[in-house]
DNA sequence: TTGAAAGCGCTACCAA
DNA sequence: TTGGTAGCGCTTTCAA
């Protein structure tokens, strides 16, 4: 266990100075023989070069915070999993941390500000503004993904939520479907905020002019209770519009629960498409989120922001699909 | 944007050292009214110490790497969440890493000891025993997660597989099963390995001399394919025991398909207790993986290597539990 | 309790 | 192409 070799060491060992092992290992130009002498003594020693140091001198850490809050809702996994290989493939590390959902990272940024990451991705936590301006003036880029803030040193890519609950209330209305219902996410979130609107704007604008609301919380529980609720009432809805596709399920399995038939006695649509959704059990019709084309979005800004700290902030919005499956009466698929 | 602010402004500012600016941030015995002053400065020039230059003079970077493959798994984020929750409650923070399952983490290993990482916590990947050797003799001490692997300096927590499967073999001989099925996960993984093992083993030695086997990958579709597979054979299997619970899903959504009733026509048992075998529409009996204790074991495991890295590797195998809910029949919960 | 100064292991600049 | 050397921003002796 010799716990520390060192450049130094390697130096010695190879006979060459040692710049010539920290050129080495930077890719820089060395004689072929000197390369080869360098590369064979740090083999035997078990070199590698201590990656601390080199932010060190470079004063450039190539680390990327990652902030997420429940990675256990079936949304974030995949999302995770694609920042990290994205990220892994253009040499950057990934330091992770957690919040708790809708608490603010006041407590967090300044931790991840220690390790003088390039940039800090945020995905589902709210952004108070001092901190915000806190990151901006340290010119540390943040960028938030899957949430909005109205902070203008921020910059954000998120699904077009309005447009997509448009289109679940106009996918609900254009079947037919004459009792509405809403379950609601966590109230504090924006994907909430901005779902709540586009669906209650969407159905004043056509002339629906009531619909019942149950609160939920993101979760298969509070979904599974939020339709409890709104079948226990005397005049139960016919179309459910739940804030995410984890309610969603939820909701499917508390009306089956009930003998009615989902998609027939009553209808339930979602927002996300996770991987669930598709499964043979629940066959839900929900709004995408197309994460894919967020993630892409997302790193574009944050390279730019590294490149460039003063270019400008903003917010981006990805348009969904509706994605036609068995949860909703009279919808075929195009 | 002024990037930079040091401890040495900061002492300028606060008219003491730059030593002392450090003890107070490093929590050492100062003068109050010194603290104060410090205190004062580093607020108002948003001065937050460089973590990075903390570790390059400690030559400690209490930072933990974590190497996952398939953070999509369902089974994997509520680890992932707990690890993290656990880490930074030890002041440790989390470098993350991920390879593709099955993948040898041989290219990941490297990266992360550039690092400085204080322990390495991989999951669901396999090791070469030549890294291993590297990360011994390198003194960053390696604990795998729910995989094994006989390398004597290799620490490992894991389920205790063996057990579990003849758990599940008894659970299907029990109710009176006859016609048995074993639905494979990732061949060269060690989980699955065992499991197979465990489960034939015990049907071996209780006198069943055959049964089918379809290989999946560990994923909602696979199982859902290999399912299909068992159920197109003249002779179907009425139990099916698959390594993994999203493998079960799948082969429940499979036999419905087929108008077949789970838990009556067919029983399904999986492995994991992830939290979609709760859901109502599936009602999956299965056998436990008891991931907190699992965690609390490997974290245990890693503050032992971390201050004694001398301290001998050792495998734990954590029992998980029969969880009784609808797809077996006859299975009566207790 | 405080300050001065010597590193930590690299990179990067300057001469040779 | 090479080697020598001055930092990077801290922590940690050692004296005062």
């Amino acid at each position: 266990m010799q716990k520390k070799v060192t450049s130094v060491e390697v130096a010695a060992r190879a006979g060459v100075s040692q710049s010539t092992v920290s050129r080495v290992f930077s890719g820089i130009s060395v004689s072929e023989a000197a390369r080869q002498r360098v590369l064979a003594a740090a083999q035997e020693l078990g070199y590698q070069p201590n990656a601390i140091a080199r932010m060190m001198s470079t004063r450039q850490t190539n680390i990327v915070g990652l902030v997420m809050a429940t990675i256990t809702s079936p949304f974030y996994p995949y999302v995770l999993e694609k920042f990290l290989r994205e990220l892994q493939a253009i040499d950057k590390q990934v330091l992770l941390f957690t919040a708790s959902e809708a608490q603010s990272i006041d407590d967090i940024l300044p931790l991840a500000l220690r390790y003088q990451v390039d940039a800090l991705i945020v995905t589902s936590v709210t952004l108070s503004s001092e901190l915000a301006a806190i990151s901006a003036q340290r010119g540390t880029p943040i960028v938030l993904f899957n949430r909005s803030v109205s902070d203008p040193h921020i910059s954000a890519v998120c699904s077009d939520n309005l447009l997509g609950a448009a289109m679940a209330a106009d996918a609900l209305l254009d079947t037919g479907h004459a009792r509405l219902a809403w379950v609601a996410g966590l109230a504090d979130t924006s994907t909430n905020q901005e779902r709540e609107r586009g669906f209650s704007q969407r159905l004043q604008a056509r002339g629906v002019a009531t619909w019942r609301r149950a609160q939920g919380r993101y979760t298969y529980e509070s979904g599974y209770q939020a339709a409890c609720e709104l079948l226990d009432d005397p005049q139960p809805p016919d179309g459910i519009f739940c804030a995410n596709d984890i309610m969603a399920l939820g909701a499917i399995d508390a009306i089956r629960t009930r003998g009615l038939v989902v998609g027939q006695d009553v209808s339930v649509i979602g927002f996300d498409n996770i991987p669930m959704a598709a499964w043979g059990a629940y066959q839900l019709t929900t709004i995408s989120q197309e994460v894919d084309e967020m993630i892409r979005r997302t790193l574009a800004i944050m390279q730019e922001k590294i490149e460039d700290p003063a270019s400008p902030s903003r917010v981006e919005r990805v348009a969904g699909r509706l994605i036609v499956r068995t949860s909703v009466r009279g919808l075929s698929s195009c």
